[in-house]
DNA sequence: TCCGGTAACATTGTCGACATTCTACTGATC
DNA sequence: GATCAGTAGAATGTCGACAATGTTACCGGA
């Protein structure tokens, strides 16, 4: 019997507002307010500003001084940053299934999800499933800490993608990226899933940054 | 002219307590009395539970709904999951600061670390320049994405050390494998720099893990 | 017209108090 | 003697109110 843990409420409030700033509902650079947001989950602020807290110290949000908090903005550089990140963390978590009991079988999760994109239908799916592909690369090399961090880099990814969602077209190049890395977990080739990992980062910079 | 920014209390008191768990004034395992905690530092118990959300949310102290707040005990499997981040963060720090303009003077600030270490008397010293020398290491990467990965990473590292400074010997390996990795930066061998901090980390975890 | 000052407003930051929950001790029963 | 119900205490979770700060609109003077 492993000990149930219940989710404190500032947690559960972290993760509504992270959900909201992740689907665009609020926007990047506008204010939160807390009065206003307290209301809406039918709490106080006491928890309220506690749970935002969190958002904070993970940099999704910007505090400044008794004038409120902030979405952040995704600049250029932000997202180049965003991209060293989120690299060093999948390029990692790659390693890890390459190094577990069964690359392969976690190759066929990651396949799965690429079937799903090739059938999707809008720019929105697509991007979607992409960040769903990204999420359980991660989750399957089972560690709690790259998870984690990985957490608000897909956050600030989705800020991204949302951002650029109209000027995206359906190619299929980007189902068959990762369709090639799911492979390359299948076909144990560890070195190869690194590179095309390494090449998949750099292509999604170059989109994000050159609008 | 860039915006000067105050630091917001909640934040202050998250770094305080951080350090009180990295210097071991916070045991692994001791619980966070709030009215203490809060009396110490002169504030309400508001604000002090908004600092120590933060590092809730890291994952430096752990929730029990209606219990309160404990500090992170370091099991063996913790100790790996936070080595395979760590893994992850330094490396692509390394990356960078190879990418970067100046990788050597960047090597060069880090031998000076290396040069006070061997110079350090007690196991002490020489944990604490260990922990500044990795600090260092990705703060030179200059990726503010990175640093704020590793800072949470390096205060569980603290504990470990903390932890197991008494068994540990004055041993010049500890110092030459930092020299090392400092050198190879001068030397621009990025592949060198890999390995070694790969195997560096893999040393840490055996000697961590042994106990 | 533009600048400086002022006052009202809205928002954040902080606090003290109450409600709820868990822990530990006591005592009764089998 | 062991187990369990009951109770007192202490801690956390939550809330509403006050204080401090920043913003904005308005007004007067150069």
């Amino acid at each position: 019997m492993e000990p149930l843990l219940q989710e404190s409420t500032p947690s559960i409030i972290a993760e509504r507002v992270r959900q909201a700033i992740a689907k665009g509902d609020l926007p990047p650079g506008s204010q939160l307010g807390e009065a206003e947001l307290a209301r809406e989950f039918g709490v106080s602020r006491g928890p309220l500003r506690e749970g935002l807290q969190r958002l904070t110290a993970e940099g999704l949000l910007i505090s400044i001084r008794n004038r409120g908090l902030f979405v952040i903005e995704m600049t250029a550089d932000r997202v180049r940053d965003m991209y060293v990140a989120r690299q060093a963390v999948e390029r990692a978590a790659a390693e890890q299934i390459h190094l577990g009991d069964d690359a392969t079988a976690a190759g066929r999760q990651l396949l799965d999800v690429v079937e799903e994109m090739a059938e999707a239908k809008t720019v929105r799916d697509v991007g979607e499933l992409d960040i769903t592909f990204h999420d359980r690369l991660v989750t399957l090399a089972g560690s709690p800490r790259l998870s984690r961090m990985h957490l608000t880099l897909l956050t600030e990814t989705q800020i991204c993608i949302r951002a650029l969602e109209p000027t995206y077209a359906l190619e299929d190049v980007r189902v068959e990226e990762h369709r090639e890395i799911a492979q390359s977990f299948i076909a144990g080739k560890r070195a190869l899933t690194d590179r095309l990992l390494v090449a998949h980062m750099k292509d999604a910079v170059r989109r994000l940054t050159r609008g």
